[in-house]
DNA sequence: AATTTTATGTAGCGGTTGCTACATGTATAA
DNA sequence: TTATACATGTAGCAACCGCTACATAAAATT
């Protein structure tokens, strides 16, 4: 392997921890250089510039956290039990900057303002792709429209998990139980 | 009233429209001041600091935004009726900007960043309210439930909007339909 | 009419941003 | 060994940012 792309690994290795521990708006080509003990200088000899540099990174984020969701998948589950579990594990510090981060990802990718919007179309995928693996579904239920339903009802915990929400959340895991079974 | 009041409030006015046009974002001393037909100095003469300045304009906007959702209410609707009704008008280009602002709001909102973080939450409080008013529930179904049902849902259709992922809110809107009849 | 308060202009400070020009050392290839 | 490519440092630019000091004109109050 090239020696610059191992070096350009190395970097995105460090920036993706900044990233995700500090989040986009303080990710400067200064404050990013800091954290992986270079300059901003190194950085742009490396990266052309600050958008290709983000997509890397985004990029290598965004395959941590497929494997982090991959990692705790453990056979198919019903919308009932899969959405509390999901909504708990919200909570855990492991998973706390990505969905920060996925957050500021989303504010960006709304003025489809790149690189940001492709990184957050991708992400979304893979939600889409983890629903698709681990989801079971009742009978008289489509497959396709329940892993939408589920990707929906979690984005918006998400939200209201970053307001504080938690009243609220609950209560939406309450709502769930009562729809399926009248 | 106030003469000083007075003119505080014809700046608010101009700047709401700046704002939810351009996105906090680009949303400056300078290009505020700009839009208002005055200078940055003017606009800390009347307001004390950004912070201040900010806060009034997210909370006239909050409740522009509230005037919008109040409206269009007609009586009180079943969650099948309403949620479908308000994906469509997501898409109206009167409510995209504030769609937007709120996406980005939230970005700031999840760093617990002031005074973005209390205007989301008081947004959110009023997202809840407008459930509260009209959503009608189903015997066997806590209103409390599902106004935070519908609330959860509906945040996840405007980040899917954000991404024109239009295929799952459809897909998901079928998923509604198809828990609710077993 | 004199005095005090308010409105506004001009200019700038100290900070950040992405990025670049220019230099020099250091490793690789001929 | 010499020539060429790569690595890295130093310094700075031009554009922004929120905010302030200083001045003056206009308006309101006494």
């Amino acid at each position: 392997m090239d020696k610059k792309e191992l070096k350009k690994r190395e970097l995105t290795e460090s920036m993706k921890t900044y990233i995700l521990e500090n989040g986009l708006a303080k990710s400067s080509l200064r404050n990013l250089a800091k954290a992986s003990d270079t300059s901003d200088r190194m950085l742009l000899h490396y990266f052309q510039d600050k958008e290709e540099l983000m997509t890397d990174v985004l990029q290598a984020i965004t395959q941590d956290l497929i494997q982090l969701l991959k990692a705790n998948e453990t056979g198919t589950w019903p919308l009932k039990t899969l959405i509390p579990y999901l909504s708990q594990m919200m909570k855990e510090p492991v998973i706390k900057p990505y969905l920060n981060l996925w957050l500021e990802l989303m504010a960006e990718a709304s003025k489809k303002e790149e690189p940001y919007y492709s990184a957050a179309r991708d992400i979304a995928s893979s939600f889409k792709n983890f629903y698709k693996e681990v989801l079971m579904v009742e009978p008289g239920q489509s497959k396709e429209h329940m892993d939408a339903f589920a990707l929906v009802l979690v984005e918006g915990m998400v939200m209201m998990d970053a307001l504080d929400f938690d009243d609220d959340i609950r209560n939406a895991l309450g709502g769930l139980n009562e729809l399926g079974e009248n």
